[in-house]
DNA sequence: AAGGGTTGTGCGTTATAGCATACAATGGCA
DNA sequence: TGCCATTGTATGCTATAACGCACAACCCTT
């Protein structure tokens, strides 16, 4: 059993409790069957890449989480939960969904410290981020990328991704969504 | 086969070919066979957490350098390097012809007075166009519509069409191309 | 107490990760 | 040209990850 199994045993169990969820609850959520992730728990099972992958999806939470040293794991109050004041996060569609192409195209406003994390939304989708005003961050693979106005990222939504804006100012950017369901 | 077995497939590989390991010296270094080393390169397997902690102790490395995607940043075009003020049209691709999405996305630049009339392209060729700096003008259908900051245009560019630039401010909007090949 | 719902764990089966080995495709070097 | 070393891949087998189901312990009500 290795040092990492037992710290997936160790998070799981633990970010499990906090969200108050049953094993059932835990294996609807994720697609792992309650037995499985009882034996990932107890450490007598050291779980495929891809069973993991469903985990943490399940969980919405980036692979990191699962892979870090529990007492670094103790500290207080991160300020990405901490709720935004007022204002909200803009979504305009500036394209419908097009079903030829399957693509969609939004231009989305990020007030001065918003922050949006999303679920990872299923698999076979693309997007594409073009900042078209001010700085922004983009959360992917447990890390925040800043963005500067002109710079753009492609990833797969089909994990934990994130959008925020830690200016003072504004920040806008074109959100271009292909589906491609290769899922 | 989930997005990360294929950054680990990737990852593996790339590290591997840079330190000149062949799949033996790797299985030495790691003790996971070469045979599974072979498999989890070309995507055919999913490791366990085990199989990959050995493969990460094996290189040497932390865990996070075989989690994050290849190939993210896109080396999206920096908008100080554009010509603040040029007589002509400035085509500057964001990412590059995707040939999964058979698409690609152009920023384009028009300065003060430009007039730029395209010819048809060949068919099956769909132009999405969003403005993101100044307003612009586009000629479609015989007639020329005027797009303020924020708006967007959808045509076929199986026919005659143009952009131009009637103000004395600059004008900058992003161009995304997809290629449906239904010509 | 007795019943019904929920919790986590044990059991038998199936799918597949992982291994050792053999094989085929390259690339010198005589 | 032939030989040998090295590369990556294919094969057969074993270990185990992963599943569905059943079970036992522990709440609740009534």
């Amino acid at each position: 059993m290795t040092p990492v199994s037992k710290n997936i045993a160790y998070h799981l169990k633990k970010l499990r409790k906090e969200l108050g969820w049953s094993l059932d609850r835990t294996a609807q959520e994720t697609g792992v069957s309650k037995a499985m992730l009882g034996q990932i728990e107890r450490g007598e099972s050291s779980p495929t890449i891809a069973t993991l992958w469903k985990i943490v999806n399940g969980f919405h939470v980036p692979f990191s989480v699962f892979l870090e040293e529990p007492h670094l794991l103790h500290n207080p109050t991160e300020p990405e939960h901490l709720p935004s004041v007022g204002s909200k996060m803009y979504v305009n569609p500036i394209f419908p969904f097009d079903p030829e192409l399957k693509c969609e195209i939004f231009i989305i406003q990020l007030p001065p410290g918003y922050e949006q994390l999303s679920a990872p939304h299923e698999s076979g989708i693309i997007e594409h981020i073009v900042v078209v005003e001010g700085t922004m961050e983009v959360f992917l693979q447990g890390a925040w990328k800043t963005l500067q106005k002109g710079k753009g990222l492609r990833f797969d939504a089909h994990q934990p991704h994130g959008y925020r804006n830690t200016t003072s100012r504004i920040a806008c950017f074109h959100n271009i969504i292909h589906y491609t369901g290769k899922g």
